[in-house]
DNA sequence: CGGGATCCCAAGCGATACTG
DNA sequence: CAGTATCGCTTGGGATCCCG
């Protein structure tokens, strides 16, 4: 630890680089910012009011990430006053595959995971 | 199929255990341990050694989490030294086929998101 | 071997206020 | 309207020590 108090990273889990962008996109709001955007394109408060319970900060800096993966776009339509529309982009649209099978696998057997918890729970 | 509407139900996101699911499954830790256990049963240690940089604590909780969930068995094979082996459960095979279609979309697509992140920082 | 119990810090998030 | 700035708290995680 006479080193810096950085800490120790080592070569190869997952692969950070797949990691990390999963978390990117597939976060609580990120999750959500796209569920919408892939249904149509939308202005930065109508997505606070599809999403009540985001915050401004959060959902800023969830649209700045998702720009900057590309997989959102952010188009100005208007100057003054100021509008700006979010739309998916054809990178974001590949998405919608793998975030379906994800959310019907876990529609799917939500059941069983519940009663796993529930014995689970009750064992303990 | 794609009657995209989302209930909209009052104040409700993309459904909140849902959600939990995915976040208890789908994390750094989770994701790397079931692709090890997909693989093959695992006494703790093991994985430790297959995922070095996870600590100890964060590994325990982790497989609690997968087992409660039902995702994950942990079997006792033995007493005196104890000697404990997590194996994928029925249900953790089953998320085999959205994980690895993720993995295919990350692994697919990587380079357009990196091209996209390295000019928008550029941008900025 | 497989953990449980502590301490502790930094990152993240909500809440609030302000701006072009 | 669509953000930026700041602050304070919560908390998840690492590090460490210990036990059956």
């Amino acid at each position: 630890m006479t080193e810096t108090n950085r800490p120790a990273i080592d070569g190869l889990e997952i692969d950070a680089p797949h990691r990390d962008l999963l978390d990117q996109v597939l976060d609580k709001w990120p999750l959500q910012v796209l569920d919408r955007l892939c249904e149509q394109p939308s202005r930065f408060n109508e997505l606070r009011r599809a999403i009540p319970a985001v915050t401004q900060k959060s959902l800023t800096a969830t649209l700045r990430r998702l720009e900057r993966n590309c997989v959102v776009d952010r188009v100005i339509t208007s100057s003054r006053p100021i509008a700006v529309e979010y739309r998916i982009t054809s990178l974001g649209k590949t998405l919608r595959g793998p975030i379906d099978e994800l959310l019907q696998w876990t529609a799917m057997h939500m059941p069983d995971v519940e009663r796993a918890r529930a014995k689970f729970d009750d064992e303990a």
